[in-house]
RNA sequence: GGAGAGAUGGCCGAGUGGUCGAAGGCGGUUGAUUCGAAAUCAACUGUGCCCUUGUGGCACCGGGGGUUCGAAUCCCUCUCUCUCCGCCA
């Protein structure tokens, strides 16, 4: 959300920003509907002002002029009531309108309309060679019995899977391994509720747009979450924080849960793209300063890079161009990392800076030195996401008998295993 | 699932129809005192919105609706929290 007197000040730039995103919004309409509000607004707030000074008058009066008083104000009551209503009407559409404003882009965002226009800032490590024909992660895993798909999909449908064995055993040690990274640099680790209400959705701009890819629990009104930034990010909300305490590290992992509506047919083999997977993942919270927030945002994309490096996984970080970004993000970069059956980068962690767009949604201030109160600026990265990080890790270190040697960070989390041999 | 209790400012907590944006306390800020601190004393201390920006107006006591000239206060409804019972990891 953006503050509506910046919207009126600045239509021009948030036009421009939906013209860049590539996002169908009209800033006239909004402006209309709340240049009609205001107007209703004062109507009624002109009435209600007369109610309170009658109202105080009225104990005072006697007979004649009182039950005059009574009576003349009866009417003004109706009068507002008409006019409230119509009011209510208008707040609807405005709040509305107001949920669809997308955020302002920063001005380095790439022009373009597809992740081709993404542009390369880093890469890392090299693409290696091999002299022996490769099998993809699906081939390893049935060869290794590590991975099942046709079993899940058998009695959970398409993008479903097993982890099994050695595979069970990979992902919780990779998962462990970038907590405990983060949590030796200082964040805090959290466990976070995966069904969550409506205002944590929304709050975090996971709703109205988007509303269609997450899971729901009609009966109780909750919604499977995404990624946990949305409980993390929301941790905080309708609070009042103090400068001192910022900025806030917080790490958490929790399952995902996503529909992937309208990706009918992309992505349709293995790991890639599946309805719920593991997820390791950074929040800050941080002044509401642009400065302070760019660099938290060069911060926790070093941060997975860390990760990646420590598993001797080769990848590159793009900055994400105007199309690519969704309603809330001022800036995204995402680290794709070399995926040998794909023979590219496969988008493996998404960084993203938001300003105080989504503090905004969530009420989520603090106290400045001043005493004002400002909202937060928020800010996210995947530390490591699995099964998909599972893709490179198989892929790049098999072997050609089809044994894949584990990385030695990830040896101590699994009791010390060296390599997944098949059975 | 059954029964009951509750939801008030940053926090705790009073308030059962008009003088309540709301007592009191805690916390915070400033000042006095002190070599300094603690303690004590004094003053100040909510948020959001609107406009003709003014010693202006409106709203907010969980959400929504209603009664009334007037609602934190009365009525309806929803949500949430807590306690007990049942079931259960």
């Amino acid at each position: 959300m953006l503050d509506v007197r910046f919207i009126r000040e600045h239509p021009e730039v948030v036009q421009e920003a939906a013209r860049k995103k590539h996002l169908d919004f009209d800033v006239q309409q909004l402006l209309e509907v709340d240049a009609r509000r205001r107007q209703l607004l004062a109507r009624v707030e002109q009435l209600k002002a007369l109610r309170n000074k009658m109202s105080k008058e009225i104990p005072a009066l006697q007979g004649e002029a009182r039950e005059e008083a009574i009576a003349r104000m009866r009417q003004v009551a109706a009068e507002s009531k008409a006019l409230e209503e119509s009011l209510r009407e208008v707040e609807a559409q405005f709040t509305e309108l107001m949920l669809h404003v997308p955020n302002i882009p920063d001005p380095d965002v790439p022009e373009g309309t597809s992740d081709a226009d993404n542009v390369v800032v880093r890469t890392w490590g090299e693409i290696p060679q091999f002299d022996f024909p490769l099998r993809d992660h699906v081939e390893l895993g049935e060869l290794l019995d590590i991975i099942d798909i046709p079993r899940a999909v058998k009695m959970a449908g398409s993008r479903t899977y097993f982890l099994k064995n050695a595979g069970v055993l990979l992902e919780l040690a990779v998962l462990q391994f970038a907590l405990h990274h983060m949590v030796r640099k200082g964040f805090t680790p959290l466990i976070v509720p995966h069904l969550v209400r409506d205002e944590a959705m929304i709050g975090t701009a996971y709703f109205p747009v988007g509303k269609e890819q997450a899971y729901r629990i009609p009966e109780d009104k909750l919604n499977l979450i995404g990624t946990s930034e949305v409980p993390i990010t929301a941790y905080h909300a309708d609070e009042i924080l103090r400068e001192d305490e910022l900025p806030k590290y917080y790490v958490g992992i929790s399952s995902c849960y996503r529909r992937e509506a309208g990706t009918y047919g992309k992505d349709t083999r293995g790991l890639f793209r599946i309805h719920q997977f593991q997820k390791v993942e950074q929040v800050v919270l941080c002044v509401n300063d642009p400065e302070v927030s760019a660099r938290e945002h060069e911060h926790i994309v070093r941060n997975a890079e860390e990760i990646l490096q420590a598993l001797r996984l080769p990848y590159r970080v793009v900055l994400v161009c105007g199309a690519e970004l969704g309603l809330p993000q001022v800036k995204k970069y995402d680290i794709e990392t070399w995926m040998p059956s794909r023979q590219a980068y496969g988008e493996t962690h998404s960084a993203s800076k938001f300003h105080d767009f989504q503090a905004r949604r969530l009420k989520l201030r603090y106290r400045d030195k001043s005493g004002a109160l400002r909202f937060v600026h928020t800010l996210n990265n995947t530390v490591i996401a699995s099964p998909r990080i599972l893709i490179p890790l198989l892929e790049l270190n098999q072997r050609p008998d089809g044994s894949v040697a584990i990385p030695e960070v990830l040896q101590p989390y699994m009791g010390g295993m060296q390599e997944i041999v098949p059975p």
